[in-house]
DNA sequence: CGCGTTTTTGAAGCCCCTCAAGTGTAGTGG
DNA sequence: CCACTACACTTGAGGGGCTTCAAAAACGCG
């Protein structure tokens, strides 16, 4: 959240002390499941989650993933019943933070509060642009652009080398979140390696050609806040 | 707003008194575009309008409608740029609220920040299902799903005539919404009302089997907290 | 009445899906 | 050490949903 708005030592000491309570789930558990009453809010602390919906046909669209750093239904709940489903996609430890105690540092920290607004905001953009994906963009396009957020995203929270990550999604995985079958994700990824633009291989992605990547996306400079490095590929460039 | 949680008579003048400065907009007029520094925060009053985002090859992705009642980017401008575009379908009266007006309310009465929350909540909601129409559901399913959708927030407002309201979105429109040609949405719209389902014509949206077109749009009775009537259609059926 | 926009219909093609089968890898138990 | 299973990945062939291109009819508005 620090990378969101200047929090003070003090805040992030209350941060911390909100997320005491963490367990380690296996890969493929459901946190939470549709139609459940909300829990605790959850905080990931390693490893990789997503959220995700289930249809009548038995298809499932991933509508988010969720990697360290990352939080979720940590404002009071509203509603009685979740409308979706949360899950880990790897194993990983995650924090429970007990509802009202975030309530409790929104209505006393100013500067917390700023932070999870952005959070939030954030968050509303991410959806957005996934919905302009799965609307207007082809295939390739669409993992490229997906690549691009994630690379962004685990840049942010310093999980990057370079121009490589570690990135355990199965085909599968990404198609369900693209709105694509496995088969065909196969072959986007065959397409995309072939090209020298990315590989995506033993849960690792490494991305060879990033303005190239970049301009197959189509992908927004400054979505999510975190620029590209596109001119000097070596340089840091990470917005504000 | 009210319908999201209990608000005290002394809430509602405020909140009236918040959009007092209302201005009557052409259709087709953005209201801020992408790129833009955030403006002020907006509330419809009378008309539709959108979200959207033009890409490079010149197509436009909808994310969004905006009907009266609903409110965008009231929070305090986290951001300095706009991550896409605001503008009217028709003609609409559009009240604009002063950046600091909602935060200062949102500071000082409970029962708006319970309201507002629960709006971006819904809201956020509302986004995911659109991810996954896009991504799960075929054409057909995806025009009843959206039909759905609106209903039940006209609903909500108080704009549906019995199985019927008022609806000027062009055929183009809503292709730019879910991500299929005006030609196709011709054809399924076609299809729709050959099945009995529901026709819309001259900026009217009449629903001739609800629970129909909720069953071929594999429609969440609980989506937006306000249920789709389908046991008996003449009954008040909305959630708390 | 005339013009631009919207709606409608037809024909052809491509993108992605479905079905099918084979390969590679990790984990398990004999 | 090797069967055996489960799962992810890979590749091929054929089909269908939606797009593109094209053009006519209907509508709305000055």
């Amino acid at each position: 959240m620090s990378a969101h708005a200047p929090l003070s030592p003090e805040d992030v000491g209350l941060l911390i002390a909100a997320c005491q309570n963490q367990r380690v789930f296996p890969a493929r558990t459901d946190l939470i499941r549709e139609g459940d009453r909300p829990g605790p809010g959850f905080v990931i602390m390693q490893g990789w989650a997503c959220r995700y919906k289930l249809l009548p046909e038995g298809t499932r669209q991933i509508t988010a993933f969720l990697m360290p750093g990352d939080t979720c239904d940590l404002h009071a709940s509203v509603s009685d019943a979740m409308e979706h489903s949360i899950a880990t996609l790897t194993a990983a430890r995650i924090a429970l933070v007990p509802r009202g105690i975030l309530q409790n540092l929104l209505e006393t920290r100013p500067a917390i509060t700023r932070a999870y607004q952005w959070n939030q905001m954030v968050n509303e953009d991410t959806l957005r642009a996934w919905i302009v994906s799965m609307g207007r963009r082809n295939s390739v396009q669409r993992v490229a652009h997906l690549m691009c957020e994630l690379y962004v995203r685990a840049r942010n929270v310093r999980m990057t080398e370079g121009d490589r990550f570690e990135l355990p999604l199965t085909q599968t995985v990404i198609g369900d979140a693209l709105g694509l079958t496995p088969i065909h994700v196969n072959r986007v990824l065959r397409k995309l390696r072939i090209s020298g633009v990315m590989t995506l291989d033993q849960g690792a992605l490494v991305i060879t050609d990033i303005s190239n990547l970049a301009a197959v996306a189509g992908f927004d400079d400054n979505y999510l806040h975190g620029r590209i490095a596109l001119a000097s590929p070596g340089r840091r460039a990470m917005g504000r």
